[in-house]
DNA sequence: GACAAAACAGTAACCGGTTACATTGGATAT
DNA sequence: ATATCCAATGTAACCGGTTACTGTTTTGTC
């Protein structure tokens, strides 16, 4: 790899003068500039970015960190983000934590070097793990489906509790009373906040909690199909299924579907994510859209932005939205 | 952020010492390393990647470049990648391409300076870009799914065409010979031979190939469905369909169901890859496994040998695997 | 033709580390 | 006591760029 100093050779000018062609600065006479040209053509060079961001401070890098690279939403999210940084001329480096907290943010501190902002679409940290890095950290972060009241931090958040309340809704007005509910890891607030809106739903129906109607799940179609196995092992009594994400929705369909249950005849089922598989399954799964891909593009041009120019911190918030589809009918039709 | 320089002030020593008790090179005294440490710790300090790695050379990165995020498979290329590299204490960076071969071409030679050695997954790349980037690039690249007769370049890769002739055995040997396929983008390797792989399949079975039974797609469900769906208007006449993919299977799925049409009974689908969402359809898809975790398994691992010493490059080379699962049946049974 | 201003190019310091080499001082051997 | 060796640390050059500052030409004006 040729450096900027081959370059002067063969041009015959300095150091100063091939960087100011190469970054279109400062005062160059065109025959100048054209021989640096052609020396940087004929010997391929290009700059090195390394010593480029050490010298300028600059890495025209943005970060994206997510817990785990199978979660949920991944595909659309990584794609919205490589689309929104190449519009603003930035690279995007994308890294996951491994599912593990400490690993995850050991990563994030490690990039503070090489990155001008960071995304974080974390699914482990703790909200305080989070401050604490955002207090840590000396470029901005935004994050992803995390929100404190306080707003200590610049948020891209949607709004979980009311997402499952649409969905509660949706059953409810068709009529549904025992609605059992597959959760998806109870650790972090999107867990709660979704288990918070399932009983709360319920109260405000004034039908009592079952224990037994809750199974936790690990987001992925097999937990969502075994959580169901067991719903049904148990004889448990119930009319429709909600289920935090439309994956484990999607295996329970299939687990009912095993059993020779008909959905949605005799079990409805309602999902969350409006996951791009859920329009092809039979029955076509009735969810919540969650806007990955609007929240990613808010929250990478919110921190190509911060790159520039900072600005107060604030909490983008988005909601759910119920997609209609399938498999979800009224309960007095049943059989 | 610190410096190198504010622990040097804080623990009063030099910069060569603190850089001795960073990388455990060198002789420290023990008090010595200790107060360094100690100077470390109160401020937070963490080496700036970038400088290290332009003073060793070193970058303990490599870089996995995708043509698309959304690209097939790509949730456990990525998952496994993420654990290749940490396994070996290596960072992984990860950038697509845009699904634009120049973009893609620029970003694998600026991630030079970045990385120790890089993995591709290229769709977009003809063999020769490929062939071109090896031979400019000063750090070693592993490519996979390409494969090359002269092995010019350290590849993992999959016999397409093989798998392919797999796939129509086992719907030859179940009696079928109107087979309909929907294909992939035909600009790359890959397509090419897979679809060598269906029309030999046929000539060997002595079964004209029909351009009619031929329907292009792009690798996503939808394409699959809109492949299927232009075949049932046509009324072609077929009895079972091979799909260049899982996805693409499971769209035309879904267009059979929605036209009425029972499968296996009626239409008999084949995939390939093995998708994790294959088996959760009803009918649970029959495929051909491509082992995508265990090739990039080598293939991280290969490029992480790479970076500390050379090797002469090898191509490996993967098989596929019929996976019988419930979308395939034997014609004559057909009503 | 003289002189100021503008255009052009080079020098050297700097970004934050690593490392070859030099220096210091204490322990050991003679 | 002196020579020798080695552990411990510092000095300075270097990685590949950027940029403030300086010096030299050109250009323009009168």
């Amino acid at each position: 790899m040729s450096t900027i100093l081959d370059v002067c050779k063969l041009a015959g000018v300095s150091k100063a003068t091939v960087s100011r062609v190469i970054n279109g600065t400062g005062q160059v006479k065109e025959s100048t500039r054209d021989n640096v040209f052609s020396a940087m053509k004929e010997l391929g060079y290009r700059p090195n970015r390394l010593a480029q961001a050490l010298a300028t401070n600059k890495t025209h890098t943005v970060g994206l960190v997510v817990s785990d690279f199978d979660g949920i939403h991944f595909g659309l999210l990584l794609k919205q983000a490589a689309a929104s940084a190449e519009l603003a001329n930035k690279q995007l480096i994308v890294t996951d934590g491994h599912n593990d907290p400490a690993y995850e943010y050991e990563v994030i501190l490690q990039l503070e070097a090489q990155c001008d902002a960071i995304v974080l679409y974390s699914r482990t940290l703790t909200d305080d793990h989070i401050q604490l890095l955002h207090k840590q950290l000396t470029i901005p972060i935004v994050v992803i489906n995390r929100d404190l009241p306080e707003q200590l931090f610049h948020s891209v958040s949607f709004q979980q509790e009311n997402a499952v309340t649409l969905m509660m809704n949706h059953l409810l007005t068709n009529g549904h009373k025992d609605i059992a509910c597959i959760t998806g890891h109870m650790n972090n607030p999107t867990g709660i906040a979704r288990l918070n809106g399932y009983k709360n739903a319920l109260k405000s129906a004034s039908i009592p909690f079952q224990k037994s109607l809750l199974k936790n799940g690990h987001y992925d179609m097999k937990s969502g199909y075994q959580a169901c196995q067991s719903l049904l092992k148990e004889k448990s009594n119930f009319t429709a299924i909600i289920a935090f994400n439309d994956c484990m929705a999607l295996g329970a369909l299939r687990a009912l579907t095993e059993a020779g249950i008909n959905v949605p005849e005799q079990v409805s089922i309602i999902g969350i994510d409006d996951d791009p598989v859920s329009e092809f399954f039979t029955p076509r799964l009735t969810t919540v859209k969650l806007p990955i891909v609007e929240m990613t593009k808010q929250a990478v041009e919110l921190a190509i932005t911060l790159c520039d120019e900072s600005k107060p911190t604030h909490s983008y918030q988005y909601q759910g939205e119920l997609i209609q589809r399938e498999s979800v009918m009224p309960v007095k039709l049943k059989a």
